[in-house]
DNA sequence: CCCGGAAGTAGACAGTGTCTACAAGCTACC
DNA sequence: GGTAGCTTGTAGACACTGTCTACTTCCGGG
């Protein structure tokens, strides 16, 4: 009932499955309405009666790459203690991007269309980066200036994660000469550094300064 | 003499002039070669006397950007001592980021065309990069170990830097709702942390025991 | 039975990149 | 001077795109 056909399948899954192998083959920027249709043996037109424009089938599947990602990150940040939460949603976060990399240039890497026409995928994007921010928001306690730390700190992961990340997929990086081993290091380093900016930073360089009054 | 007839204008540059445009008023993704030459009011096919396709045209304007984005960089980071001479460094890159959204945009958030069609535009990339790296090898010294630190240095510093500019461009970036003033010290929160992380890691054994175990 | 909506088809239009064929202008050489 | 050839720019065509509109087909509820 409710509005799938008992035919065997679902034009719209159809559609998306199509396309998601053409971004596959052939890039994001060639995706064509036309070319899903060719591929499903449909008229140029049948498409539209499921997404109504390019963009909407393009925004349906990243939107449903966030709602994965989120996903992958909360099922790998599953332990008590926070830190070790931390550390495993880094690893998690830098496995997707790697054995992922289609879904996470779709998310990251691609020009959005245009937020406004899409409110859900905005929705699912933020609640992905909220995975991140909560571990930390759990880590640093309550209070406003704590708050203000575990965004600070979300945002400086968010940000040295994603910038590993491009710079992995990025073509350049094959034409750099770097030292041995350097790739291979890459990321267990970058881990590292970024825990070591987390602790060595907010603290002040000495006093303890545990507490701070809320 | 030369190649360039006494004209006033040549129009080669007039295509990148007016593509410039396009791309500031309507992005990258509309940038089309018969709207160049409307610009110019010249035929749909003058462009192509000078550049071989579109993304011939394209390559070139990030070439240029990649050239420029250089030169900014040497001209920030001329200091003698090399931590300053990093710390410039690293600003004069988020600055660039923040001046110029549009050209940092268009190297490093736009798909690139397919990199063996355009070894110049690799070329002036991979120089931009060594800009960065050379200073962190002129702090760290020869030998082999060095050079590998130095670019894992980089490597991370990229990372971050490239992470954070992505990141204050992205457009989901006004859906998240952040502790007030976090967006303020989003930069100067970040360079510290680069600094935390290059001073507190590799060179473990300096004296604080903030290693974390794993 | 009819009829109204949903799903899918087919044709058209404006826009695109790019191929090919052509015209004008400059340069060089006889 | 003339003429050949190269460079620059023009004009038309082709295949492709997204998307509008109008048409058919089908199916379930009144």
């Amino acid at each position: 009932m409710a509005n799938s056909r008992d035919k065997t399948f679902d034009l719209k899954e159809a559609c998306l499955q199509a396309a998601r192998e053409v971004i596959a083959e052939h890039g994001v920027e060639s995706l064509s309405m036309r070319d899903v249709a060719r591929r499903l043996g449909i008229s140029h037109q049948a498409p539209y009666r499921h997404f109504a424009s390019r963009d909407h089938l393009l925004a349906e599947i990243m939107r449903r790459c966030f709602a994965d990602f989120a996903q992958y990150l909360d099922d790998r940040g599953p332990g008590v203690e926070p830190r070790t939460n931390l550390d495993g949603m880094g690893e998690a976060y830098l496995d997707y991007a790697q054995q992922k990399p289609l879904e996470y240039r779709l998310m990251f890497g691609t020009p959005w269309p245009e937020p406004a026409q899409h409110p859900e995928l905005v929705r699912y994007a933020v609640h992905a980066f909220d995975t991140l921010r909560n571990t930390l928001r759990v880590m640093h306690g309550d209070g406003a200036a704590q708050r203000a730390r575990a965004d600070l700190d979300a945002l400086f992961i968010w940000s040295a994660l994603h910038g590993m990340a491009s710079i992995r997929h990025a073509h350049v990086m094959q034409h750099l000469v770097l030292a041995p081993g350097v790739m291979d290091r890459f990321q267990d380093d970058l881990l590292a550094k970024i825990g070591a900016a987390l602790a060595g930073d907010g603290k002040a360089t000495s006093a303890p300064a545990r507490k701070r009054r809320r």
